[in-house]
DNA sequence: ACCTGAACACCGTTCAAGT
DNA sequence: ACCTGAACACCGTTCAAGT
């Protein structure tokens, strides 16, 4: 199926399309802008005419990503009573994201103002950002499990740590340290929710 | 003070002096190949001859800059009694740090093998992280917060947390959310370390 | 041996010319 | 209007030639 000359609509889904499959397939190093071309089907200067800048056509991967990623999140932070589990579960979801995603563009980065993105892409990622904070940030105002906290800077520190934890193991994978994502996860969450207190 | 022809030890303290001013005062974007060579007062060819990539040139720097790292932390750890002032301390050097550093090579992608890195910048990379990481593992294992806790992994989610939250207060600076890097550290060494139990 | 700097390779981006 | 593809700019890296 060759998309018609003049259907924008349909010749920037094969972008975008041609985007993802480069990054998912070999990464950000390979998303390479003559080759999202070839994969759309056009010439090189032709995709300058949809997405003004490499980092503008990342932002928009990384936007369609991120309503993925708050599509399956939404479900388990509705119905998983147990915090820990749930942690453990959007933490999960978080990491199948950010081996593709996650090392490029920060959020933060955008939100901030530090990438420069003056059209739809930004204002895009932006939102869907937004909407993951939210979903987070109302669960854990649902949960409520210490009242005296900050939502907000309890929201901030989970994710700072799932991040973290994202970065550590997206960056170790299959070397090293013997340890588990499953099990760190956990530890983790256990350390963070539910808490020890001090011995003797 | 111009450095002497064949003077390979002072040459090598150039270019590494180079790229630092340069790393420091405008970030990883700016340290570039032919600027360093400039800076240190040799044509593009001549860096090359001393380190292959500037990937290894900047493995160098980092490496340098975390032994300086460890060398901070090191007093604080024997010193400090407190844990939650001990993270707070550690982690705001480490943010310090990451300022400059922190996003563009993790130390576990050296680790991991995931970068190329055959040579000496490789090995004196890793030898300077694995300093870090034994001076925060035996600090961890005289505190003795929990007995029942594997120490290694104790290290794994303090150490993702830090990175995480670094990479949080970097990213986003001087915008948005209004909250403070000191609040937000201690807040989440309470929570780690102290905990806090659930309600009711 | 050590160093120079022009040249090559690569990739994001532009723009005059095509339909 | 939309699209092409050669050309430009930039930067990591190489190498024949200089001292």
């Amino acid at each position: 199926m060759v998309t018609k000359w003049g259907d924008r609509e349909t010749r920037r889904r094969d972008i975008v399309a041609a985007g993802q499959r480069l990054l998912i397939e070999s990464g950000y190093a390979s998303l390479q802008m003559r080759d999202v071309a070839k994969g759309a089907g056009i010439s090189p200067g032709t995709v300058y005419t949809y997405f003004p800048t490499k980092e503008a056509l990342y932002a928009t991967l990384y936007a369609e990503r991120l309503e993925e990623f708050v599509e399956k999140i939404e479900p388990l932070c509705t119905d998983t009573h147990n915090p820990e589990d749930l942690f453990v579960a959007v933490a999960t979801e978080y990491l199948e994201m950010y081996r593709v995603y996650g090392r490029e563009l920060t959020i933060w980065a955008v939100l901030g103002g530090e990438v420069e993105m003056d059209d739809q892409a930004g204002a895009q990622l932006i939102l869907a950002a937004a909407r993951a904070y939210d979903t987070i940030l109302h669960t854990v105002e649902r949960l409520r499990l210490d009242e005296a906290d900050d939502p907000a800077m309890v929201v901030t520190v989970l994710w700072s740590t799932i991040t973290g934890l994202a970065d550590h193991f997206t960056s170790v994978r299959q070397h090293l340290h013997p340890q588990n994502w499953d099990e760190t996860v956990r530890f983790a969450a256990r350390k963070l929710i539910t808490g020890t207190g001090t011995p003797g």
